[in-house]
DNA sequence: CTTGACTGGTAATGTCCGTTACCTTACCGG
DNA sequence: CCGGTAAGGTAACGGACATTACCAGTCAAG
């Protein structure tokens, strides 16, 4: 007997939905702290409560549930990565909301224990490595390729290697701070250190720090103004 | 009987220092690899040579083998950044010369195995991961610094947060490139694209994308206001 | 040559873990 | 209220692994 579960909600058990995201969650906790390799699926189920067969009954193996794991928050980054209705607005003011949200999601639990499990795993998993980075950095880079393709046509910057500049950027905001966060050795940055962090990037990034401090400073009309 | 060992080098066997590059050699194969927890001592052995009994009697468990092993990569690293003969030239001489030496640092296989193999570990080596940042990212980033605030007290740039901007630069090298290295997904940059990596970090460091025309050069009309 | 300390090899020990077999329970339709 | 189905729970199986014993070989000193 195999129904179609799609359409109807019927909802006979605590929500098949919400029994996968309440395993994914608890999974997320302990593979994000320990990484895969020193993770036990006990582990998980101490912190989650019922039974491993649960577990192995939605995700099959440890490799599936971790996979479905990194998948599922590279795709939640992504998704807040889109640049809605800021193609309007001037390429400092475009490439200062890109970078806000790059940070956040950069800093964000979810990215950081991505970041922090799938490294030694490269080369076990690398379909799932090539998802999160195509999802992720990669995705960013791209996005932010085509508005600076679009600035450069519209005359706004002369820039020949757009790409290899959109990586640049995107690198600049997995600097020193996010690899300390991301090493456990300080905690998030603050509201006004992120804020701080953007917009100093995006100052050199657009001036260079020979125009930085001495131009129309972009500082001067961001913060505090 | 307890004598003292320091002085007299006197090599009765292969050599105790030779032994013990050995097993870091064979180690940094297998951790770097596989990741710290999917390591087996059997799997270094394997690679060896010998007995378990060595590496026991060296380092005392897998944890102080591990922990001898990024402690000397990052020294190595380190080392392989001081700025000499450079405090002459121009800053973007200098910049040039410290871009590369950079890259190379963090392209080279020591150190992407040190990244992705301490990542997770984090948590579990506190001490550890501070000193693989202390020792490596954060002092590029302080010595940057100290070059910056050179050029700063020589006039050449005005720039407050030196430190910041330092910590951006050295995020720029380990942009998407670096991350594409270390999770596997293509090999390390050929001379030829390692040193249009440089340079285009260098040029959009000094000039902004404002400034960059081709080649890394600056347009040369924005400063000097 | 003998002694002795150290290295190498094998294997044992105790533990942990992924996975599965089997039993138990709860929920569903009647 | 009752039986059936599927999920939850218990515990076992089989393997891997860090660490340690134990034995044999080897090199250096006496």
């Amino acid at each position: 007997m195999e129904l179609q579960m799609a359409t109807a909600t019927h909802a006979r058990r605590p929500s098949k939905n919400a029994r996968r995201a309440a395993i994914l969650e608890a999974a997320a906790q302990v593979f994000f702290e320990q990484g895969y390799a020193a993770t036990s699926i006990d582990a998980i189920i101490k912190r989650l409560g019922g039974s491993k067969r649960t577990i192995y009954n939605e995700f099959g193996s440890k490799e599936g549930l971790f996979t479905a794991l990194v998948s599922e928050n590279a795709g939640t980054a992504l998704s807040a990565l889109a640049v809605d209705g800021l193609e309007g607005r001037s390429l400092s003011e475009v490439l200062l909301e890109f970078g806000r949200r790059l940070l956040a999601i950069y800093m964000s639990p979810g990215l950081i224990g991505v970041y922090r499990s799938i490294m030694p795993e490269a080369g076990r998993f690398p379909e799932l490595a090539r998802e999160f980075f195509e999802k992720g950095p990669g995705r960013a880079s791209d996005r932010l390729a085509e508005v600076l393709e679009e600035a450069r046509d519209r005359g706004e910057i002369e820039l020949e290697d757009c790409r290899g500049a959109a990586d640049h950027f995107v690198g600049m905001f997995r600097d020193n701070l996010h690899l300390q966060v991301v090493l456990g050795l300080r905690p998030p940055p603050s509201p006004p250190e992120a804020e701080a962090a953007v917009t100093s990037a995006v100052g050199i990034f657009l001036h260079g720090i020979y125009g930085v401090d001495r131009e129309g400073r972009a500082k001067g009309q961001m913060s505090n103004g």
